[in-house]
DNA sequence: TTGAAAGCGCTAACAC
DNA sequence: GTGTTAGCGCTTTCAA
């Protein structure tokens, strides 16, 4: 290999006997420049190889063109979906990611928080781990805008965007009420997290509405893991154990309601070990709709959640508050988006009477 | 919002009545600072919430602190886990990453290679496309060190470090072939990569020395659709129509080796539904240990992919070739390093006759 | 239409 | 110990 120096503005320059400034206007598109001489920069500019420097470009102009993404988890599926919607609707803007992974540690995040100060990206997403602020704060106030990806942080000074995870228990757990169940459980996550927190809220209230009532041992909290077992996903493991003490507990009007589909084959598995019959003796449903849930025996009702358009419109609204495109940037009070999620409505809460062939 | 300026060197070096230059050092914790002037040069910066500017340093430096990530599907759990291990091992050497989607397009893949040329990142990981490499071939040759990941592309002057996906087939060809097996089939994915490639030989190979024949109609492809369900992994539904036609073809004897778990997921839904019996009448194991295998009825034999060592030693071996540390940079031939994967039996391929309860 | 000069924020080389 | 000078590669005044 030749390790050989970039090609820069003054190499083109020299080469054909300009100024810098003249070689950077041609190739920049601006008029002032002669069709000519723009025609020999190109040229020279192709045969030189030159790539322009973005670092440089940026120093000068004062806008980093990245922008942070910050994710607890990349192995949940949904963060990995949302991932790929930032970087395409990022990127279609002229955009490059700067990626952190948090694994849910506020010390992760404080760092990573500070990491992107010192690139001094143009905005930030970040799913947080929503533990303490302080250093988003910092970063709010040295001008950085801030959209949180569906977690909320309150205080905070940021837009977030998210799913209606209230919205999404209400009507799972209206499902399962329709279905016949009385006996009612939900399987969350050990995470001091809003979206636990509002699938939490939407399960109570619906249950109240109806005239339902559960005991709090009903709500049941699976001990997270992710730190341990480093950059994997929820482990159904626990809610096995979880969905093991429970077989003796359900039976038939009995319903389990899972924050994410992880849990909820944990608990299935534990259900089927046990004898008991999905969704004969107990009825399951999950959140997250991840791939393996429609091909499970029998397939699972779980929640389809909008990753993709949580993405893109969580990009949409940083590049508004950045004042993309040239704009203004859009200040005012931070606005929250919540995205509506969708049941998928399959044999494990029998509702339908399926047959469990229904595969998407 | 007081989006005022950033504090930088200079701010201060005129509230302290000293030059940027000491500040400079003082910061940078150089000798030749006096230690009085340190501390208060310290405490300026504190009182003004001075954070550095990389993009300045990386400029002067000349070199970016930045290294490029390029993946072609974060949904894919193996990718998902393959980042986590990644922007660990990266941020631990103090290097940021941006990370590039390619969804498996060379257009995208081209337009990557050239975005991070325009940054001047120290160094790329890549899962490549495999389709052309002319754009790796200019980032080489401008100096950047470039590792693959996972995938081949022979010519390419890059290391390598994957998975020995050629052992592992033919371990778990050899585990199916140890429980009875004589009619095997391979399913994998329709794309024109190594890691098939070696797959496929591997199976091939075992069979040849066992003396086992199999029609060129049991290596089977799935047609792939991840551009259209952009961002999504691999969907069970097409291996599902795959297993609807094997439902008709197989019976004791026969055994099925799919490319992923997700393909055996799908395979076996559609064994179950033509009343089937896994592994009674039918063997199946999978690759990945994507975490529902081990849940699934019956749990899925598969092949554990070292997800967080890849990661870790492609790291690796790019700093050793971008001469991370102040040490020489590596030179060299290309080195190719694959790591072993573990074949984990489980009850589906009934080699243990395990009555299917350990989970794992 | 083109060029000269200044500067983005930082570090390195060399003076003092 | 500290300051001065120069320069990373680029863009933006402002003159010519």
């Amino acid at each position: 290999m030749t390790p050989r120096r970039r090609a820069t503005l003054r190499d083109i320059a020299a080469a054909l006997d300009l100024s810098v400034n003249t070689v950077s206007r041609a190739l920049a598109g601006k008029d002032a420049v002669s069709e000519e001489t723009r025609e020999r920069v190109r040229r020279e500019a192709e045969r030189l190889g030159y790539v322009p420097n973005t670092m440089a470009r940026s120093l000068v102009l004062r806008n980093a063109m990245a922008i942070g993404l910050v994710i607890t988890n990349p192995s949940n599926p949904f963060y990995a979906r949302l991932i790929s919607a930032i970087e395409e609707r990022g990127r279609v803007h002229g955009y490059s990611l700067m990626l952190m992974v948090t694994e849910d540690s506020v010390d992760n995040e404080r760092r990573v928080a500070e990491e992107l100060m010192r690139w001094g990206v143009d905005g930030v997403l970040a799913v947080p781990v929503q533990h303490g602020a302080d250093h988003w704060d910092r970063l709010r106030r040295s001008g950085t805008p801030v959209v949180l990806l569906n977690r909320d942080l309150p205080g905070l000074d940021a837009d977030l965007v998210g799913v209606d995870y209230y919205d999404s228990a209400r009507r799972a757990t209206g499902l399962l009420l329709d279905g016949g169940a009385r006996d009612l459980y939900l399987v969350e996550e050990d995470l001091d997290i809003s979206p636990v927190a509002e699938r939490v809220r939407g399960f109570r209230t619906v249950l109240d509405e109806r005239g339902v009532t559960v005991g709090d041992d009903h709500i049941i909290r699976v001990p997270t893991r992710r730190r341990e077992s480093s950059s994997q996903p929820w482990d159904p493991v626990d809610s096995y154990a979880i969905g093991r003490e429970l077989a003796a507990r359900v039976g038939p009007g009995s319903a389990v309601l899972a924050g994410n589909d992880y849990f909820a084959l944990g608990v299935y598995r534990a259900f089927t070990e046990h004898g008991l019959a999905v969704p004969g003796d107990v009825a399951v449903a999950g959140h997250g709709d991840h791939p393996f849930a429609a091909y499970l025996n029998p397939p699972l009702t779980t929640v389809r959640l909008p990753a993709a358009e949580v993405g893109a419109t969580a990009v949409d609204r940083l590049l508004e508050r950045m004042g993309g495109e040239g704009g203004e940037a859009a200040t005012g009070a931070p606005r929250t988006t919540l995205l509506p999620a969708e049941v998928v409505v399959r044999a494990s809460t029998g509702s339908t009477g399926s047959t469990g062939t229904e595969v998407p």
